[in-house]
DNA sequence: CCCCAGGTAGGCT
DNA sequence: AGCCTACATGGG
């Protein structure tokens, strides 16, 4: 696991999970650790659904990861596989982050901001290459950040404004970036758990409001329990 | 050759 | 506001 300059490796033991990082204070906030999940699982266990994804899922934390990785990030993860969202990643920090032993960092705007559309098309990012130039034109990280005590609702407005940043997009930006609980992004995966468990419905913002007015703040956890759920089990079958 | 993957942008009505 | 469809790229 990487984040801005540090690194964690996370061990699952007996009785928990252990976690070998370069900052215990960094890894402390990034997995949230002083949150109390116990908590939020039993609020969240109402029914056999939520139960059995919250059993599947138990090690799983919304991370509080840095705003302007979290939106490139998740910018490539756009109709794309996770694989190779992981994939290309790492090259942009091999490429273009700075060397901290045997990993890199994160690059920095300045050097991304350098980069043409061939680059990004050179490590994967396929037609989202055109998105991400136009990306770091119209902003940076700064101003990204001067946004972080907007509401979800007017928050949400200024993301998708910018290029490569669509409902779905800004929804994972505003959870994994931004920690507002009450978003709901939906995916492929989202929209095959509501098809097979809340009713027959294709339209991704309907499905969208339909969940965050049924988890309220608790919309991003239970997102993330549902999407983890739906993604393995498929490779169970 | 098809469909799918943590969807979005741009054009049309 | 909605409803198409093109879009890179690799895997099944």
């Amino acid at each position: 696991m990487f984040s801005g300059n540090e690194r964690a490796i996370i061990i699952e033991t007996e009785n928990g999970y252990e976690i070998i990082c370069s900052s215990v204070d960094f890894f402390v906030h990034f997995f949230d650790l002083e949150t109390d999940y116990d908590k939020i699982k039993q609020k969240l266990s109402k029914n056999t659904l939520m139960k059995n994804a919250i059993k599947f899922g138990k090690g799983i934390r919304i991370v509080r990861n840095d705003v302007f990785e979290t939106t490139i990030s998740f910018i490539i993860s756009a109709n794309n596989n996770i694989k190779r969202i992981q994939k290309t990643l790492l090259l942009l920090r091999k490429e273009l982050g700075e060397r901290l032993g045997n990993y890199y960092g994160f690059p920095s705007y300045e050097v991304l901001k350098n980069q043409n559309e061939d680059y990004f098309k050179s490590i994967g990012c396929g037609y989202r290459s055109k998105q991400i130039v136009k990306f770091l034109q119209q902003t940076n990280p700064q101003k990204l950040e001067s946004w972080k005590n907007l509401e979800t609702k007017e928050l949400k407005k200024e993301l998708t404004k910018l290029s490569g940043i669509g409902p779905k997009v800004a929804d994972c930006v505003l959870l994994f970036g931004y920690s507002k609980p009450d978003v709901f992004p939906v995916d492929t995966w989202i929209e095959k758990v509501y098809n097979l468990y809340f009713g027959q419905e294709k339209n991704r913002e309907i499905i969208r409001d339909n969940l965050v007015k049924k988890f309220k703040n608790l919309s991003g956890y239970a997102q993330q329990y549902l999407f983890y759920y739906q993604r393995e089990f498929k490779n169970h079958h």
